[in-house]
This record gives structure tokens, sequence and C-alpha cells, in this order.
DNA sequence: ATGTGGCTTGACCATCTGGTCAAACTACAA
DNA sequence: TTGTAGTTTGACCAGATGGTCAAGCCACAT
């Protein structure tokens, strides 16, 4: 099933290294073995470690920067939008690592700020979508900020730190992958009792 | 203020570095240069960069270890031990970066296996503490291990992933690093409230 | 057959990095 | 003063790593 088409198998081969290694545990000799090709080859394609790894992050954003836009669909009640935004925002995470994202982020910050400042102004679209709801008296009155740093929490950490809540639940990987199904379920639960009033 | 002990210093120096860059990133010649000595004295005091780390990642542990324990001291209600556990773990998050042991358990998740293997047997604390409550009648009838993620998770996630959540806040890091402190005790209420009946 | 342009690669390079070592320095005891 | 044990360091090494390049390969047009 692979592609023929040597960016693609590049790109794929790269994604699954950085994944694994992150940026500085990466080496270019392996993303080329794992794309079949020569170290010379792949250089040809990406001249530096940087671009091919600036390729990587920017299909990251791709994916997520859509889900923001949940908060902007006004065609459903707010708790439906909650249990959507968890669901897919933890799929998200389930077939594209975090732990590479924050550590890049972590190694240099402008990186964000560089499409952050190009693609969203004003307030975040949660916390304008809890205001209106608080003033429509739908929801609790509380700190919309605190609630988004939850809503981002209950959903990123889980993936982050697998191993160690692996360590903490004595589940072997595999049977936690599993279970984080019926976790999203309940976070989504508890991030609506937050809302609730 | 600087110790004159120079295995002191050079710990000290080691956590800066291997905090900020991560192990892979971290170089032998920084922490040196840190430590105000030169790379063979580096050397002459810890024979490999690995056993360097390791001391680090042991402090570490030493450090929350300690916390499990909040769940055998009897000499509360639940909602108060909640509010400390929240408040001490976010303590020690945000004195010792949380990122570089997470990245290093993702390289070598053996590492925390051999200790967990050796310190805790059977169920977790936290959670024979939740199912007892449960007996009681006290919480709600919920899955303890989803408590369990939302608890780690509202705590670990916010220093982990500050500089996406300085981007989707708006805030500069010192102003996040100081709204941390109300953002503590929201996610306590949110996490009673889940536990709430 | 011959040329052409894109693709591929083995060999190579400069640099970096963890780690070693012998020589030098220091404090203190004999 | 001399010896000794612990400490410090500049110089050095071997291996790894990102990146380059000239030569070769291959499909296809002429």
């Amino acid at each position: 099933m692979e592609t023929t088409d040597p960016e693609k198998r590049i790109l794929k081969a790269a994604r699954t290294v950085f994944e694994r290694d992150g940026f500085n545990g990466a080496r270019m000799q392996h993303i080329a073995d794992e794309a079949g090709i020569s170290k010379a080859s792949l250089h040809y394609y990406f001249r530096s470690k940087e671009k091919l790894f600036d390729r990587i992050f920017d299909a990251y954003m791709d994916k997520i920067l859509p889900l923001i836009g949940t908060w902007d669909d006004d065609t459903d009640e707010w708790r439906p939008k909650v249990r959507k935004f968890v669901r897919d925002l933890m799929g998200v995470f389930r077939d594209t690592s975090l732990l590479f994202m924050v550590q890049e982020l972590h190694r240099d910050p402008k990186r964000l700020q560089a499409r952050l400042d190009a693609k969203r102004r004003g307030p975040n679209r949660f916390i304008k979508y809890y205001e209106r709801l608080r003033k429509d008296g739908l929801v609790r009155d509380t700190d919309p900020r605190s609630i988004l740093i939850t809503l981002q929490s209950v959903c990123g950490y889980p993936t982050l730190a697998a191993p160690m809540l692996c360590g903490s639940l004595r589940m072997k990987p595999a049977e936690y992958t599993k279970f984080l199904m019926t976790y999203a379920d309940d976070a989504a639960d508890h991030l609506i009792r937050s809302m609730e009033k």
C-alpha cells in the first residue's frame, strides 16, 4: 500500500521518526531508512532537517486549527458541542503525537506565535462562546479561562503522559489506549459538569 | 549565594540545562559552563551523561512520590484533600519542569517501571481511596480511573503546554504563570464538582 | 544510438559531542 | 622540604551527524 511518490513517503517516514524521537533525537539517516532511500536523496527533496521538520509541524497545525471552528458553528446546543470537541481533539491526539509538538514549542516558542499572529486575532473563540452562553444564562458564572485550560488539559494530557498514567493505572499500553475511549466520554461529562449551573 | 560544594553546583546546573533542553538537547559543555567548571571536571564527578541524568530524574521522583501519601492520611474530609493535592502537585510542577520527565519516559518507559515495580504494588492509592468514598456513599458512582486521569491532567498539562496555552489565552508567560494561581483553585473546584453526587 | 534532464547514491567533509588522560595544581601531613 | 592524595584542566580522541558533490542511472525525446 506504499505510495511510490518519494515526497509523500519521506513525509510519512519523517512524521514517524520525529514523533518517536523528537527533533533533537531524530536522525536524518533513520528517516531515510524508514523511507527506503539514501540520505543524499532525502536531502535532494528537503534541503535541511529544519525544513523537513517545518513541513511536519505545519501539517499538524492544519489538523488542529479547524477544530476551533466548533465554537462558531451555531447549529447545536452547547453540551453536544463540548462532547464533539473532546472527541475530535482526542482523535487528533490519538493519530498524531502531541509530545513532539509540545517539545518543539518549548524549544522555540516563536514558531507558534508566527502562526497565531497571522491567523488569530482578538479573544479566543471558546472564550467568546462561553461568555455568550453565560450572558444567556445557560452556563455557570465562572472564569472561562480556567474552563479553557481544563478543556485542553483533559484532552491532551492523557496521551502526552501515557507512560506515566499507564504506571498509575497498572495498565499495559494497548489496554490503556482502549480505555481512553471510555475516558473520552467521562471527560466530556466532567467538563459539562464544570460548566453547568 | 552559590554553594562551594562542586557536586551540588553541578546538580543544580544539570537540572537547569536538562529541564531547558531535554536529555537529547542537553550538552555536557553547557552543564559545565553553568556550573563554572571544565568539562573534564564534570566527568570527574559524574562519569557519564546518563548517570548525571539519573540523579536528576531520581530527585524529581522523590519530590512527587510523597504526594501519593495524601490519600492514606485519614485526618481530613475528601474535599480539602483534593484541594491540597492539586495545590501541592501544581507546586511541584511549577518548581520543576514536567516536560523533561515526560520526554524521558517516552524515550525509555522502562525507567519508570523499574521504580514503580519496587515501590508500588496493588491498585493505585487514589483508586482505593475513591472506592472507599463511594462505598460510604460520599461521592458519585463513576469510574475512578477517569477521575484519576482528569486529576493528573488538570494539574500537569497547564505547565507542560504553557507555550500553547499562552497562545490560546493571549497572555505573556509571566502573566500566565500568575494566572495559574487562580486556575489551581478553579481546577480543584471542577474536580470536586465531578466527584460530588 | 544519442542526448537530456531528473533522480539516486557512495564517498566524503566539517563540525560537534561524550568521554579520556597525563600533567599540573593545591592543601596538608611527615 | 618532600611526599601524597584529591582535584582541575587543556589537549586530544573516536564516533556520530547534517550536509555536499561528482558520478552514475534511467526514462524518454530526438
